[in-house]
DNA sequence: GTAAACGCTGTAAACGCTTACACCTCCGCC
DNA sequence: GGCGGAGGTGTAAGCGTTTACAGCGTTTAC
């Protein structure tokens, strides 16, 4: 016997649960052509005859065949996965936010890998970084907990990065942001024309970008509406509906009531609604209040809130426009993207009292 | 000059934005072992001497090596992402239980694709193939809009299947189920208990097997605290706000008015919370509300709103443990999983009035 | 009539990883 | 002194795609 040594490595048994799934391979040799004609043909890449192509068609059918994206991203170089990272979607303002971006995305043809930072910068570390082990096309980051040398390593690696509502500026970096002005300018100014001349504000956590860019765009509306020597009383909250609450009872127990009070988010409105409610008071025959957002349960609420409305299709929009953008020019330009505010008036705000 | 055909064949120009990222053998290279080792010691597989460990690592950091997800993947024939299906996250139910599932995920490993049905039964089916082109792990579905030629098309796969809420049989196939009766019994005992014989409910739509089940619960548990000749009203809702004040207004204007109203959930709940209100009713001292669910909104309304609870997290640790264990077991064995609801008293409820 | 152009197809080299095998060294044991 | 085993490492064959290049038969243009 001779240590005939060819074919000597078998197969790799590979661990299969289930017979194996169909690859190109199979569907090339059951249709009589070369695995180069069965990818063009699927992928409508280069010409094809059309006989051929119904070969191929028919014996895709038959095999049940469906591709293998990994195999395929790998190929390629890319994937059709984006990357979208929250900080909290439980917080009424995601959920609409993702919907809008997961439809965009889905329908051009990309899929979402949603991550959440859950307010945790490792967790954002690690999440990108898992990003970037995909070869996403893209990443979609709504999330204030966003420090430098992350946008520097990932801006490094040339993916198109786009982030909402937060000022970063870098290479290949683009930022959808919020004319907060417009909005709160309208709310201002309905509540003048309702006769308010003392408007009470609960701002957010101060050291959040968005949260002084609102208190900062009702300033400039109260001067403008009210009169520049108005110093309207600003009371710190954190977002939350409790800290509205707080806030309320502060400002209708302080000796000069305002007649309007105006809070930097819907949850934030709602305690403020509590407050009233717990005092007696009735909305908005004693006193009008406003928020922003637009959640949705501003409109459910009782009254329903008169709010500014950030539009969450817009901003979801502008983010896979600003990516797909990247991707099709490749040219990593800043595309700015802005989008409005607007105010709605429900149901909370009236007339000032006498 | 000859015709030198070696090295006809150029590298392929493919087009890179900018340096190729590193790859294994970069690694490999700068540390002067052999790419197997280098794979060995980043997954930490198979042994590897501390000295080499040492090497190796030294060079991932200089490089800022990270490995490519999508050849790892297809060495592997696995996935370490998970496909999450849901039918709308607007859903003020789905958030919650999207953040459990996700959190569950990322704590061990797994990536979460997250795609959205819309209650639209083509965009379910492209989902999940989209899911099964990414080999996932596993895949959970909390939707209504599945159909059995796609449930066999999946289980033919052999890809662990998790069903919330859902009754769906099939091999390679779990559903984790609610246990909707207990939750539903401590209500209407709560009611009774307080006094109220009259307990109208406003179901769910009726072909929605939640919704049958909630129902029914709901009889059973009035058969056995107010008496089994009693025959509670039922109005029939579509489980959104406006169905619940539709309902409302018809209870409140019918000649024998109950004493309290269950509803099927919390969105219809506060939908008769403000029928009621519109009547001039109060609530509990009218009128008794309760809701289903626990959304995040019910402790916020006013008055609080006493409810059942479907606790999120219960349903998503029961997913992932359900894909988990088809994965460990590799035995497809259906796991089924049980969660429990309870009652949570809160404002809207008291004491039927005389 | 020939050259250039075109349409269609196949061959085989990547893509960047995992891992079965082979091999080598060192150690302990009889 | 030989042998078995264990620990460490390298070689190279996949994983299932895409696609550059080459080759072929047909037109088309001159």
């Amino acid at each position: 016997m001779s240590t005939f040594r060819a074919r000597t490595r078998v197969a790799r048994a590979r661990p299969r649960t289930a017979k194996s799934p169909t690859r190109l391979g199979d569907v090339a040799r059951l249709a009589r052509v070369s695995t180069a004609t069965v990818s063009r043909t699927i992928n409508e890449t280069g010409a094809v005859s059309e006989a051929t192509r119904r070969k191929v068609l028919r014996a895709v059918q038959k095999l049940h065949y469906y591709p293998n994206a990994h195999a395929r991203s790998l190929a390629l170089g890319r994937s059709n996965q984006i990357g979208l990272l929250v900080s909290d979607i439980a917080n009424p303002f995601f959920p609409e936010l993702v919907k809008a971006i997961e439809r965009d995305a889905y329908q051009r043809g990309f899929e979402v890998i949603l991550a959440e930072t859950d307010y945790d910068h490792e967790r954002l570390a690690k999440s990108v970084r898992r990003f970037l082990e995909r070869d996403v096309a893209g990443v979609i980051i709504m999330a204030s907990e966003v420090d430098m040398p992350l946008v520097a390593g990932l801006a490094r690696r040339r993916v198109p990065l786009v982030f909402l509502d937060l000022e970063v500026t870098g290479q290949g970096t683009s930022t959808v942001s919020v004319d907060y002005g417009r909005g709160i300018d309208e709310a201002v100014h309905h509540l003048a024309e309702l006769g308010h001349r003392e408007i009470a504000y609960v701002s957010g956590p101060p050291n959040l970008s968005s949260a002084a860019q609102r208190l900062q765009a009702f300033r400039a509306a109260v001067a403008r509406y009210i009169g520049p020597r108005s110093h309207p009383r600003v009371y710190d909250g954190d977002f939350r509906l409790e800290s509205g609450l707080r806030a309320g009872r502060e400002i209708l127990a302080a000796p000069a009531r305002p007649t309007a009070i105006m809070a930097a988010n819907d949850l934030m409105a709602l305690g403020v609604v509590k407050a009233c409610r717990a005092e007696g008071l009735s909305i908005p025959r004693d006193l009008s209040v406003v928020g922003f957002d637009d959640i949705a349960f501003a409109s459910l609420a009782d009254p329903p809130l008169s709010t500014v409305c950030l539009p969450r299709d817009a901003l979801a929009r502008g983010a896979t426009a600003a990516l797909l953008n990247s991707l099709d020019e490749g040219s990593h330009a800043v595309t700015p993207g802005m989008v409005p505010t607007y105010f709605v008036a429900r149901g909370s705000t009236g007339p000032a009292p006498k």
